[in-house]
DNA sequence: GTTATGTTGCGCCT
DNA sequence: AGGCGCAACATAAC
């Protein structure tokens, strides 16, 4: 179980020795727990830390629905930058620095002139399993291979190596959460072992050294502040925020996911560790391995799902069910989604989209996305089951395109997984339970304070009508100078009336998957089988409503 | 075939 | 704050 990797570990690959080496930052922005540095310091003489700068990712787009790149918004841009001037300074502590490369159009191209340049031996990088970036590492690796370049890829973005679980699961990803969880076992330990200095980096030829640039240098000028969220990227802060976290050990032998409070925002209900773990700020081995820690120091603790361990492996299972999908992030060709004709309709998904679907609940959970691209999962949940299943019946495709661009722990294989979740397309199929864009909120938040935060015309709203302020009486509307259909939206759908429809459309849509899907089994050899022995058994009538089950 | 299980619904009850 | 009925999905294990 606990058995290290037979081949490229840091130990195997520390043996062979090149004069230069390049460790190549994608993720993984962090010192502590990076076996791909590690490799690189134990085996050359001159380590050359890169990071490469992608246009596409950075640029501003003026013609994106909200601030940011065609890819990323501002939050998610600015995060990044911190990460790297964070990363930068803990390298020149060692006495190294990082190389801040531009990439002109193609990101590999720039790692691949650079490896030629500088006449690299040596290239590590921490392995990435989205189908991106497998496709943009393996340009550099074929390159490498030519040009006779040792390359070491070790895993460290995940507590396993998801390919190593695909196998020992028989060839196919556990489905289930508890199936992963079994076949898992424990996760390796971190590399945490301290050191104070790095080899220099070598000569760097005609190459101009920029620092890590500022936003308003990248074209970011006249921002306002409302898009500036309360999280500061870097490791530095990561390994702050993660010990805060852990201080309270009561609060993590405690930690149960669905208990949160989705609306504190002050406060948040859970540890905003995700931006950092998605950035590779912070070793998901080490977080783990530090809450084991805080486990031993108390009598009991959660277990997994719930438990807060128990969320990093769900972080794991998507990565693991991801990698071992076809067609993943979409509807077709994809084995284990649902086939459903979500609606096709503009209005109603740009209204989702800019927060001005009327109900508040949403509204401000799609603001708090926009403006600091992190909201608590069950508001994430809310606005998911809002636009899929619950109630617009809009394409889940749709609402992860706006989530991977805002959310600054925006994550391929998570926010997949999640929308595949939320929609009921896979893992998850009780599409009867919906929830109300008035009362789920309201149960937490009765004042409505998140909302009077994230919109506020809706601030002077008496909290008898801030869920719906549709039915406020015209005098309380003018006395909170908030007039609904001109200063605040009216609602774009019923909710009743929506999630009704979208329950009976969900029933068809499940009916025609079970005759079409699944031809395989059940097939004519039991067709002449009736049920004649449940003849005598009273049946309700409400269980018979459905599609007869038919398996000829 | 049947049965147990599954992180996170709502409304209503106490 | 927690328990229940509602109505009911798929998967894994037997
Ligand atoms: C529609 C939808 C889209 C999502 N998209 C993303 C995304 O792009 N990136 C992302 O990191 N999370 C995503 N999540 C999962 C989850 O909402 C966030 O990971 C979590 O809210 C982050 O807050 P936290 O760090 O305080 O979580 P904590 O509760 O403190 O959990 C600790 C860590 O566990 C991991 N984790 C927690 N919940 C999940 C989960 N459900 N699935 C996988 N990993 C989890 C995260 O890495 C998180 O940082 C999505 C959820 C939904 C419903």
């Amino acid at each position: 179980v606990g058995d290290p990797p037979p081949l490229m570990d840091a130990a195997t690959a520390a043996t062979a020795t090149a004069a230069a080496a390049l460790v190549w930052f994608r993720k993984g922005l962090r010192v502590h727990d990076n076996p791909a540095l590690d490799a690189a310091r134990r085996s050359a003489a001159r380590v050359y830390p890169v990071f490469v700068l992608d246009p596409r990712y950075l640029r501003p787009d003026p013609a994106a629905p909200s601030p940011g790149s065609a890819r990323a918004g501002v939050a998610r841009v600015r995060f990044l930058l911190e990460s790297l001037r964070d990363l930068d300074a803990r390298l020149r502590r060692l006495g190294s620095r990082l190389l801040v490369l531009r990439a002109r159009d193609d990101v590999s191209d720039a790692v691949c002139a650079a490896l030629k340049d500088w006449n690299i031996g040596k290239l590590c990088f921490e392995s990435d399993t989205e189908p991106y970036a497998l496709a943009r590492d393996k340009r550099v690796t074929d390159f490498a291979a030519a040009s006779g370049i040792e390359v070491f890829s070790p895993v460290s973005h995940t507590l396993f190596d998801p390919a190593e679980i695909i196998e020992k699961n028989g060839g196919r990803p556990p489905l289930t959460y508890q199936s992963f969880v079994a076949t898992a076992g424990e996760p390796p330990k971190p590399v945490m072992e301290k050191y104070s200095e790095l080899p220099p980096i070598g000569d760097t030829g005609g190459y101009e050294l920029l620092p890590v640039p500022k936003l308003e240098e990248l074209g970011y000028g006249d921002l306002s502040q409302e898009y500036i969220p309360p999280f500061r990227g870097g490791e530095t802060e990561a390994l702050k925020r993660m010990r805060e976290s852990l201080q309270d050990k009561e609060w993590v032998a405690k930690f149960e996911k669905p208990k949160g409070d989705p609306s504190a925002f002050l406060k948040p209900a859970t540890t905003v560790l995700s931006p950092y773990l998605k950035f590779g700020c912070l070793s998901a081995r080490y977080f783990y391995h530090c809450i084991q820690d805080v486990y031993r120091s108390t009598k009991t603790h959660t277990k997994p799902p719930v438990s807060l361990a128990g969320q990093l492996l769900w972080r794991d299972f998507f990565y693991t069910v991801s990698f071992g999908t076809p067609n993943f992030h979409q509807m077709e060709g994809n084995k284990i989604c649902k086939q459903i004709p979500w609606r096709e309709n503009g209005e109603l998904f740009v209204a989702w989209r800019d927060g001005r679907t009327g109900y508040p609940w949403i509204d401000a959970i799609m603001i708090q996305l926009r403006k600091w691209g992190w909201m608590h999962h069950l508001a994430r949940h809310s606005v998911a089951c809002f636009l899929t299943r619950g109630d617009l019946y809009i394409h889940w495709e749709q609402g992860r395109d706006v989530f991977e661009r805002l959310l600054i722990d925006s994550d391929w294989a998570i926010n997949n997984g999640n929308w595949l979740w939320l929609s009921c397309s896979s893992f998850f199929y009780q599409y009867h339970r919906i929830y109300s864009p008035i009362s789920f909120g309201k149960k937490y938040d009765p004042n409505g304070d998140y909302i009077r935060h994230f919109i506020p015309v809706l601030k002077d709203m008496p909290k008898e009508y801030i869920y719906e302020p549709w039915t406020a009486p015209l005098s309380v509307q003018e006395k909170a100078r908030c007039i609904v259909g001109k200063d605040y939206p009216k609602p774009v759908v019923d909710h009743e009336a929506a999630s009704k429809e979208c329950r009976k459309r969900m029933e068809e849509a499940y009916a025609s998957n079970r005759l079409g899907g699944n031809p395989v089994k059940g097939n004519s050899s039991n067709s002449s089988r009736r049920k004649f022995s449940d003849g005598g058994q009273d049946v309700p009538d409400s269980s018979m409503s459905k599609q007869p089950r038919k398996r000829s």
